[in-house]
DNA sequence: CCCGAGGGTTAACGCTCGTTTACGCAGAGG
DNA sequence: CCTCTGCGTAAACGAGCGTTAACCCTCGGG
């Protein structure tokens, strides 16, 4: 579903998406390299012409959604003009990346335990830069400490990730619903509690 | 860390309980049969005793669970006293759930793929009517139609069952700052979208 | 006293699956 | 012309792992 966007994409690039699917829907070790290959049209080892193994090919998966993630993140705070408007950018984009890429967005949720020690360290400091950026951004707008606003933000990522598992509104719909549904969870993340 | 409670667990539930931390941390396949049995010293096959096969245990625990959440669910609903309470115990219910049972939601979030067709069968059916005492009860408190408020029900429970990847704050804290960024998005929902 | 059920052990089987090997074949370029 | 490179195939290997088999010990009750 998420392809399609140029003419041609490279062996690599195709291989990569059929792979993201299926890992997807049936989890890292639920799929085999023959069910890949089977996916873009070759069989088997064939693959091994592509990447050096089904490992690798999740590492470069993970780690290009969390480098797309961070970088598109970063400019869409770059971009704004004041941090209230920085944070609807990013809560914003975040919900198009979930939405265009559900694939990925699914195995990058799921499937970090599967990864190599090396390409799990990689990520996982992408993955906290990422984090970082909406501390930061969230901080500016709202009154919340630091432990908190990480709490929140993880809180509106698993929201917004959720959405492979619903589906029943239209893309527009859905974009509205989650982005309403985050940044009134992020405004109310600041309030003290009292009981 | 959610065992513990009583005294003497059978057998079968100790097993159960460290079955679910592994799996909920390395994923099912990732996870051998070995593993478990070391996980309550005892070694390998001796599993086959207390269960028919790995995927049984999965099975057994997922329905489980399922049972649990729409069980706990049903009876806050009927002990409310209105609509808003209703949706405020809910909450609360899986809050308290998510906070004090990570694992079991982890492996229930990542892991159905891994169930056989008439387990899956059965453990979508018990998500289902959870989902349904959450869209009712939801559309008793705003205004909001049936496909928005069960996109919004899954979306909040992306948002609570985040609490696993987070836990850099103390119980008390992370739940009510669940609670409140739960309740915050849900009455948000029914907010019509104009562009 | 014994014996059957419950719950363990280790060894072995067999299948799945990632990976390697050996081979083939188009086609661009010197 | 021919050879090197890229990309594909099919077959074989080898490790891991779920499951079964064969065997053993310990109790509680007739």
């Amino acid at each position: 579903m998420a392809p399609s966007d140029g003419v041609k994409q490279t062996r690599r690039d195709q291989i990569l998406d059929a792979a993201a699917e299926l890992f997807a829907r049936h989890g890292f070790h639920g799929v085999g390299i023959d069910d890949i290959g089977a996916a873009v049209g070759i069989s088997g080892p064939a693959l091994y012409r592509h990447f050096k193994s089904k490992d690798a090919m999740l590492g470069e998966m993970l780690t290009s959604i969390s480098e797309r993630l961070l970088e598109g993140g970063l400019a869409r705070v770059r971009e704004a003009s004041d941090a209230a408007s920085a944070l609807q950018a990013l809560v914003r984009w975040h919900v198009d990346f979930a939405l265009d890429d559900p694939a990925l967005i699914t195995v990058q949720m799921r499937n970090l335990a599967n990864l190599t020690d090396p390409d799990r360290r990689r990520v996982r400091a992408l993955q906290r830069r990422y984090v970082e950026v909406w501390v930061s951004t969230l901080q500016e707008t709202v009154p919340v400490d630091e432990p908190t606003a990480r709490a929140a933000a993880h809180a509106v990522f698993g929201l917004i990730n959720s959405t492979p598992h619903s589906a029943h509104l239209d893309r527009d719909q859905m974009a509205s619903l989650l982005s309403r549904m985050a940044l009134a969870s992020l405004t109310t993340a600041g309030v003290l509690a009292i009981a």
